[in-house]
DNA sequence: GTGGTTTCTGGATCGCGTCCAACAATACGC
DNA sequence: GCGTATTGTTGGACGCGATCCAGAAACCAC
């Protein structure tokens, strides 16, 4: 219910005129209650893709030593394989037509780096030296959320995501 | 006084754990005054790269069309000369010890979108496909921002941060 | 001095996020 | 059935960043 009202209420007011309180106040439950279900309200957009980001981390981070550019496609083609963020992808939508600024942009750009810090620590641990593993990991970083803005904009029928990271880590040099 | 300020509370107690009131409280000042100077206190730390990013910008939405790899090496090489922001060496290398984790690691990851916006916008304009262009971006972004870590790191009698960033630019594809 | 401009100040207000103690509801053992 | 854990919910207090504003203070020119 609290995801439901609170995406009624972005959709209405736009991301950062909807305070926890009044997502709170839809739902019909009071505000503590919010945070024991999202650490954040940023969380209940982007939980879905943080999610998969920790896996990401956990893989890449795990993955035998060797490989790394085969381990970073792996790895962006899971996170990307059946990505269903239908709150993000709206929120994504109601922005991006106003140029995107603000908090969502704020965010996004902390995943970006989330991402590209994963990656370029598993460059680094193949031996990559840290300044190209950095360029790198930003680039892949910078795709993914990019390929996402495309794909939420896509509309409902929208097609896989998995096409366009492809094509991003092609960009890439991967 | 307030920046001086500000430095000393963040080398003895952090970034995070020294909040605005703390720093007002050292220059003798109120809190209100803080924010006639700074827009946040995040620009304390941040205040020079900003400028620097905003003459990025400038820069290069104003150039004219055609050959923007030339055009981003130059407004790239121009953030890097002279670069001296003796605030946030300081915060990065106290920070960077321990993991770099929190505040500053979201406000770095803010100006590398930031580098990586203007830099994707202008590629863009010259007729490259929004993905790449956002790839390459993000990639130059990330690089800088690495750029600077590792120049923060190097102590006072750090090299110019122009050979770090040209190195970047080549890892970039640029 | 006087008048006007700039700067500083305190206080109110808002939102996010944390913490905690009290409370209700449910499930479980007997 | 009953007492008891466990779990979920609640309100409230707190600290923090940030905005806004009216009034006080400092400054400067004349």
């Amino acid at each position: 219910m609290l995801a439901e009202a609170a995406c009624e209420l972005f959709l209405e007011n736009g991301y950062e005129s909807t305070s926890v309180a009044d997502i709170t106040r839809r739902a019909g439950v009071s505000r503590s209650t919010f945070f024991n279900y999202f650490s954040s309200k940023a969380d209940v957009v982007w939980g879905g893709l943080d999610e998969r980001i920790v896996a990401l981390e956990a893989r890449l981070s795990e993955a035998p030593p060797g490989d790394a550019p085969e381990h970073i496609r792996a790895g962006i083609a899971e996170l990307a394989a059946g990505f269903v963020p239908d709150t993000l992808a709206l929120a994504l939508l109601h922005a991006t037509t106003m140029g995107f600024a603000g908090e969502l942009e704020r965010e996004a750009s902390v995943r970006r780096a989330r991402i590209g810090r994963a990656v370029a620590q598993r460059m680094r641990r193949d031996g990559a030296e840290r300044l190209r593993a950095d360029v790198v990991g930003a680039a892949v970083g910078g795709g993914v959320l990019a390929a996402i803005e495309v794909w939420a904009q896509a509309g409902p029928d929208r097609p896989d995501l998995t096409g366009l990271v492809e094509r991003v880590l092609g960009f890439a040099g991967l």
